[in-house]
DNA sequence: TGACTAATGCAACCGAGTTGCATTAGTATT
DNA sequence: AATACTAATGCAACTCGGTTGCATTAGTCA
């Protein structure tokens, strides 16, 4: 008898969680948003949900370079500009400019399934100003 | 008096190793070389003159989501293909795509001084064979 | 109501990278 | 060559993101 996966407060609260923030999110703010509230996760459960729904292609990770890996409910390929100060995330979306590139990757080197990660680092205007007036 | 920074035994071999790798190495390929011609030193020592190197433009940081940093001499900007099982990096150079794309970020968001990460993962035709087979 | 077992919590661990501090060794000056 | 100065190193101890083994809890089905 087969049992199917089952349906726990956890896995509700942090598809939720991915779900409404709409941004890259790391496992600390998920879960610093559960504690607000009113409810305590362990990180290894979170971490546990988070690869379950990855591998699901329910949610994907992305990283920026900071050592944090960060999830997402993606519904449409994208990708960010992150401020390099203030961390601060902004969606980028451009017409897949890099389907050709990867389609002369293949042909060109024998590579199969080849995808990309493009993420963009600036500094925001609110960040530049400070910077400015320091 | 000023003291110019010193030439030192372990600087000269790290930066030999990059310039010789041709290629993202990380902080333990590099002190595993060493150790093979001979020279012990320490992941501390090896890990600041990293820093030291990627801050005085000498070297620059690669991160291919592995939770590892890499470090690469990199003499003009490119980007990498990377075998998701083997870990095999080839150089991919594309005539520079995205300046207009960054441009276009920095008018439209007032995000200043815009850059880009981008690399790409792919499955090398060694171990999309091996995978067919098993 | 009870049996089965997926999901959770916890402690202990791992591995990359960093920090404070005493020691070593380039470099400049005499 | 001897000395003084201090940049660079080594080391131990630590931080932090993430994982693992295992006992306990709690959905789901009969």
């Amino acid at each position: 008898m087969m049992q199917a996966h089952r349906e726990t407060l956890a896995k509700k609260a942090i598809q939720e969680q991915l779900t409404q923030y709409h941004g890259p999110v790391t496992e600390v703010e998920i879960r610093q948003a559960l504690v607000r509230q009113g409810l305590r996760v362990h990180k290894t459960t979170i971490y546990r949900q988070l690869a379950a729904l990855v591998s699901a292609g329910w949610a994907t990770v992305t990283n920026f370079a900071d050592g944090v890996t960060r999830y997402e409910r993606q519904l449409q390929h994208h990708h960010h500009v992150v401020c390099r100060s203030c961390k601060r995330v902004e969606e980028v979306h451009m017409s897949n400019h890099l389907a050709k590139e990867e389609a002369k990757i293949a042909r060109a080197r024998g590579f199969t399934k080849v995808t990309h990660v493009l993420e963009f680092f600036g500094t925001c205007h609110t960040c530049a100003r400070r910077q400015e007036s320091h």
